[in-house]
DNA sequence: TGATGTGAACTTTTTCACAGCT
DNA sequence: AGCTGTGAAAAAGTTCACATCA
């Protein structure tokens, strides 16, 4: 009823799971110590989740599982069904699409967009593509209410206004890039290329590589431009609009 | 020079992204204003996460972005090559196996594995793909250091501990589960179900959806045998999502 | 008896704000 | 004159530890 942090937010979604995957195994009933060895987390912080979200154990006893999902799903938002726009329809894109029904079934896709003339218009996974201009039109008319950026990097924020446009909130990107949005427009981002940076530095980390967590100092090279040794006079960028535009999909990956 | 707070290292592989795109469209010095605006989070955190690994910037000038990415590069471990496994070509494994050779070719894909036998012996972007039995032989051969695991939910943990036999430390986790690993291997979890549960219930928050954020009180039900925790703890990353991969299945996705 | 729910202590992260270089 | 780097303050998040109740 109150805040519930974010991070707190995430790791219901985490609960749930698991607690779903342990109603299938028969489970019945579980302790926030069981629970929380399974979800990785140590339960003093699993009650103190819960507990933003109003209790629903038993003490003495623990938490019937049935009912937590259920509690969870609710509060979660899932009771209700949120209807899914899926743009950028290549490899990532067609798989999610297809993916069965999504997720719990509970975000049912009900558009699919993309710029590829050969894309549009064809069906996939019941549903046809259509052209990204369309996205205002085709969202606001279907109640899309969470969309997914599967596109390069390029057409990313493109998209994204497009879609903010069609009254879109709630956006899932999977484009290498931090998408520039109004404050009241959600946007989670998930990008294989900084989630490989993010391990590549534990293991650098963990075997002490000596440049690692401590730059090579020495080279305390300064003074006036130096690596592209060219006239410093600061370009001053004004990141605010900068589009990183550019169809290509080739360095969309890279970073 | 030391801990670099594990938030901050998530940013710093942001920062990286950033600064290569704007490279790219010829920025060559840019202030921590400006970087921290198209990063998305405000200038004094950008500062901060900076200084956690050392000083790159000019005073009164700002940041020199081919030298800051070469800092950040090192930093991040990235001047290293870190071979990379694909377990489980499914749509998502073949997708990333393709993944013109992976982010930034600092993650050449060294391995692949499948449990199917028709897939066996095929070659994905220039690799065969092994039976999963032979990860711990392969990946401590080919000195595989970061594996990504794009299998169903039910066979990842089993993967995992293959992996883990097999000596890699770093694993990116694709499947709706929580991994259960010892504590000096770093698992990262993104699962698709959990971000788009997690976008709902900040869509449900916005509307003042009734439910959200206080359950149902009234029905209290209780109940009888307990289930305990599993093996060790865990280690849960971010959240995760699912499957987009694989032979049935079907409930692991659901959630 | 046994496990939840939670105020309070503690730790980590973020933000402030300004001294110190360029 | 301007922007970085960083102590110190503030906020957020985590863990303790125990009263509480089934």
């Amino acid at each position: 009823v109150r805040s519930v942090p974010e991070a707190a937010v995430a790791r219901l979604a985490v609960y749930l799971q698991v607690l779903t995957s342990l109603r299938g195994q028969g489970v019945r009933t579980i302790s926030s110590e069981g629970l929380a060895r399974t979800a990785g987390v140590n339960s003093a912080k699993l009650r103190k989740d819960l507990s933003y979200v109003g209790s629903y154990g038993t003490r003495g006893v623990g938490y019937d599982t049935a009912r937590l999902i259920e509690h969870l799903e609710r509060v979660l938002g899932l009771t209700r069904r949120h209807r899914a726009a899926v743009v950028g329809i290549g490899n990532l894109g067609h798989a999610l699409a297809n993916y069965a029904g999504f997720p719990g079934r509970g975000f049912p896709v009900a558009a699919l967009f993309d710029v590829d003339e050969d894309l549009i218009g064809i069906s996939v996974g019941g549903r046809l593509v259509d052209h990204i201009d369309r996205i205002p039109e085709v969202c606001a008319e279907r109640e899309v209410t969470i969309a997914v950026i599967c596109t390069p990097a390029g057409a990313a924020q493109e998209v994204c206004d497009l879609l903010v446009a069609g009254g879109v909130r709630c956006i899932l990107n999977f484009a290498p890039v931090v998408l520039q949005v109004p404050d009241d427009v959600e946007v989670r981002t998930v990008d294989l290329a900084v989630e490989l940076q993010i391990l590549s530095f534990h293991e650098a980390r963990r075997r002490g590589d000596s440049d690692v967590a401590n730059g090579a100092k020495g080279d305390v090279v300064k003074g006036v431009d130096v690596v592209t040794g060219v006239t410093t006079a600061a370009q001053v960028v004004d990141p605010l609009l900068d589009p990183l535009i550019s169809p290509a999909e080739g360095i969309a990956v890279r970073r």
